[in-house]
DNA sequence: TTGGTTGCAAATCGTTTGCATCCCG
DNA sequence: CGGGATGCAAACGATTTGCAACCAA
């Protein structure tokens, strides 16, 4: 878990709050949605409405610190941590407990290109997912 | 534009009625929300109601006929044509006017064992989406 | 001090459901 | 005729918004 976050919401002049602060938190490594991040604060015992939550993950996304995840046949936004480095186009997340890990190898930049031309779309980016359960949740 | 969904809804015990034929046929070949749909009838000069679009898109949907799509960033549910060929895990979906098209290169199945074994995730399925601009709407 | 942040309550939006009527087979 | 299909209105769950009190900088 890195602590740099209290400096990107100073960057993005977001002030540094409690609530902020554990939502980042508990949004580390795996893709919650709003009801997800509001059991895992009550569980710490703190005060906390729906409204906020919102505003918060809202303010993430529009701040580029999370992403929005829409997943087939779930009609509720999941939020997840941003990689700033893989940008999460390509992911691989647990059909279960919802974690999520981001991939290095990308087997489709290659194929654009053919795409492209093939189909005469301009194509703008892609998203590659696989799903399936993580080793925990094999168990 | 086929003409054998009537003898998918016989097969499916589904009656062939009027609105169930046109909101076939708005489908063709896009992803559109309920919203869409309604608005494409509305177009037609049908009396139709929210309640009997959700409830014919979810009997193609329980049926086969359609699949349901999410798209990031848009918490509303897209309807297609389930194209039973392909199965539309691997999709070109335009940005602008949501026309789908079913690709059949599949440059992901290669490399599935090879994440399998480094993530020690048990892989379920994945899916390949290209968003870009069809040819009409690069105009 | 002060503008951003939070709680609370009400509103909104997409979607679903109960019920009476309608119509395909 | 009979059961599925539709319209209408109300219910629902997820998300958003207005407003007043609150607190980090």
């Amino acid at each position: 878990m890195n602590e740099c976050h209290k400096n990107f919401f100073h960057e993005k002049g977001l002030k540094n709050t409690p609530m902020r602060d554990r939502v980042y938190h508990v949004l580390f490594n795996k893709a919650l949605t709003a009801d997800d991040v509001f059991d895992e604060l009550k569980k710490e015992n703190l005060k906390i409405v729906f409204s906020t939550i919102y505003r918060i993950l809202e303010q993430f996304s529009e701040n580029g610190i999370t992403d929005r995840l829409f997943l087939d046949n779930e009609n509720k936004t999941r939020y997840q941590i941003k990689d700033d480095h893989i940008g999460h186009a390509h992911q691989l997340i647990c059909t279960k407990c919802h974690q999520v890990v981001a991939l290095t190898t990308c087997p489709v930049e290659s194929i654009t290109s053919e795409i492209q031309s093939t189909t005469k779309f301009k194509i703008q980016y892609h998203q590659l997912r696989f799903y399936g359960l993580c080793q925990d949740c094999q168990a």
